[in-house]
DNA sequence: AGCATATTGTTCGCACTCGGAACAAAAGGC
DNA sequence: GCCTTTTGTTCCGAGTGCGAACAATATGCT
């Protein structure tokens, strides 16, 4: 029940009935293919006339294509359609503090190239770096001038509209346009997001199965910070500031431990990394330095390690662990209150010990939740994908292939 | 960008086009009436032939009417088009702990007539008195056969696709079936919704230039507890199991008062009407039985009062409305970090002193919001229309002449 | 081998849609 | 009285889904 905005409409045309069966169509064909016109026709419940007229038109377009002939115990044998994937290659590229990822994979993200090195942090080399990267991975890939897009995934708040990047404290960039200047210097259309929305896309759009997950959840990435994506019918989230989805930030405790972000009691100085190794070596919070992570990054321990510990019988670092896991139930718990998605998808370093963290996060989140049914919310730990974030950003590139055309 | 839902998809049919069109035609004459053929053509950019068929079908419809003719300046005079409401009634109902409200209005929600009486709390006889009622007021008002629906509103959690009402605390009903048994009784076909969400509906879809309004906004109204409606879209978001929008019961601090659900910190323990007497009368909220509040009222001193004593320079009075409006504001921020939204409407009785609090709140919403532009978020005090849970209840019903086709 | 049956995929007429142009109707200005 | 302007209607053309008939292709039975 969608109120229609008057101030921004979509008339429908003669052609609109045949752009929204086509990309229903298409979006059949891609969730069961292979699939024959007349499976086709049943499952949209059109004629074998329309279906026909549609799969032409896709194939024209260069969607899908014809493949085997298919069995079938009587009658004629069907031609199989497939959508046309593996040869549609976009590029996907994911900063972080330590390391720059560049992949280049098709539409559906399977990987045919990467590379990986130490991320430049001036705004303008790192532009010229990037775009010469990509310049010899397209040539060496033999795929110039057949890529359809740049995806970039940032650790920071990004304008999804303007491409500019608000505000990435990790990398120490403010208020800097990329979008449009890495246009410039490779010639491809550029998207840019943010990381945890990049992951929640990722999860729409590319997982596997991904037509029967579900299409109102919430996706969390439990690592130096909370990121956090919320998609609602099919559609992520962004907000009018491009600040959606931020619950790393909301207070548990308005007096408890600080904040990388200067606050108190944010849910992230609860849950974060940082905060799970502080348990483990007694370090005080509030006279770290912000960079406290990384030295212990340097030191080679991480929260994997701390699990593995756990593991082993170390019962301060499963104290620290499983301290860490109740509170991210108790954030969870909120999330639930306010959003009630039909799934959490859990991810992160904590995540590995999944067995070990379990019960308490259940019961933080059973001890704040306001109904019975809503502490069974589904959670599932993201599968094993690698670079969910990179795959977000060929998402980014991905989705309006088949996305629901704007209509009313 | 949506994602198509391939196991909950619409097909478009041959009257498809002209089902979105007639729509948009007639949200656009709603908003922009009275209004000619012409100028409903010019502002959807179709040709007059086609706007033409649109109104002769919506006449034949009865969804809208010719009115008088028009001048102009030069050319043939403009024959005027209005959308019929002043004859289309619903009833509205709304029950609380103290009284039960029952409305008939028109489908814009034009008041036609009102009834209150104390609060009946057994379901069975709350049904066949409130039908009882319904029937008499539908004889008197000679509006037999020309109701077309009946929405209820009640203070708790509700499944609005069965009707059940999950849970209402201050009725003491708990997983009801309201729906059925009062259609049954008044052969009128029911919706229920919770008060939070049915002010949120009120504010889409029935305020005065609500065509200019937001279509992503969160409707909050402090006052016995924190009711919320999230809007996102142009939809309300309702959430898995019914209970999207309980922002009430997110922790501000895990440690701190305790909340009549029985849990410790929630919002709604640092800002309901409750929680802003016991600050001014000192009470000890762990101490207090869940009537209190109902107490305070028996001593006929409401948050109001208080309100009116702090503007008569009662210090005390004064301290505890803005302690309250910092704790409202730090609750916004974390609504603000989370959904972003264009804006938030405010309601309740403490919001009539809104020139006492508007600094304090927004001095907490800015302590713990992420960017400036959200720390702007517009907040408008809810416009005094009477009613708003009625005027909800009376939207569920008028929503669906007005609401965009599912497609797609 | 010949025929019935079953299934896939195509083709055609029909009713419906928007789009554009021509038209009639109604008003004011000169 | 005629031109101009604007509104509202009518018509035909091109594009749509829908149903039925059709051709193509396979299997099973006699």
């Amino acid at each position: 029940m969608r109120k229609i905005n008057t101030r921004d409409f979509q008339v429908a045309t003669r052609g609109t009935s045949r752009e929204i069966n086509r990309r229903i169509a298409l979006n059949l064909i891609r969730e069961h293919q292979p699939i024959s016109r007349a499976d086709l026709a049943r499952r949209m419940s059109v004629t074998r006339g329309v279906a026909g007229v549609l799969v032409q038109e896709l194939i024209e377009r260069g969607l899908i294509y014809e493949g085997a002939t298919g069995e079938a115990a009587r009658g004629r044998k069907p031609t199989f359609l497939h959508v046309r994937a593996h040869d549609r290659l976009v590029l996907a590229a994911d900063v972080r503090f330590s390391k720059t990822y560049l992949m280049l994979c098709d539409i559906s993200g399977r990987q045919h190239a990467l590379e990986v090195w130490d991320t430049v942090f001036d705004p303008a080399r790192f532009v010229k770096d990037l775009a010469a990267r990509v310049r010899r991975m397209l040539k060496i890939q033999r795929a110039e001038g057949n890529c359809e897009g740049f995806g970039l995934v940032v650790p920071g708040m990004v304008d999804h509209r303007t491409g500019r990047i608000l505000n990435a404290p990790a990398l120490g960039w403010r208020d800097v346009d990329v979008r449009d200047r890495l246009a410039a210097a490779t010639g491809l259309s550029v998207q840019v997001e943010n990381a945890g929305r990049a992951c929640a896309l990722a999860q729409l759009w590319l997982e596997h199965g991904a037509g029967a997950g579900p299409h109102s959840f919430v996706y969390i990435n439990v690592s130096d910070g909370v990121g956090v994506g919320y998609v609602h019918n099919g559609e992520l989230v962004r907000g009018r500031d491009h600040i959606a989805g931020e619950f790393g930030h909301m207070p548990l405790d308005l007096g408890g431990p600080r904040c990388l972000c200067g606050r108190q009691g944010c849910w992230e100085a609860h849950v974060s990394n940082l905060a799970t190794l502080s348990r483990y070596f007694g370090w005080n919070l509030s006279k770290l330095s912000p960079n406290s992570l990384h030295e212990a990054e340097r030191k080679s321990f991480a929260v994997t390690d701390l699990v593995a510990r756990a593991r082993s019988g170390d019962a301060k670092a499963l104290g620290a662990v499983r301290a860490t896991a109740r509170f991210m139930g108790l954030g969870l718990a909120t999330i639930v209150n306010v959003l009630n998605p039909d799934t959490i998808y859990l991810a992160g370093e904590i995540t590995a010990g999944w067995d070990l963290i379990e019960e308490p996060l259940r019961a933080g989140l059973a001890e704040r939740v306001l109904t019975d049914a809503a502490a069974r919310t589904p959670l599932r730990v993201s599968s094993a994908h690698e670079y969910p974030r990179l795959r977000g950003a060929a998402a980014l590139i991905a989705a309006p292939t088949f996305a629901a055309p704007r209509v009313a």
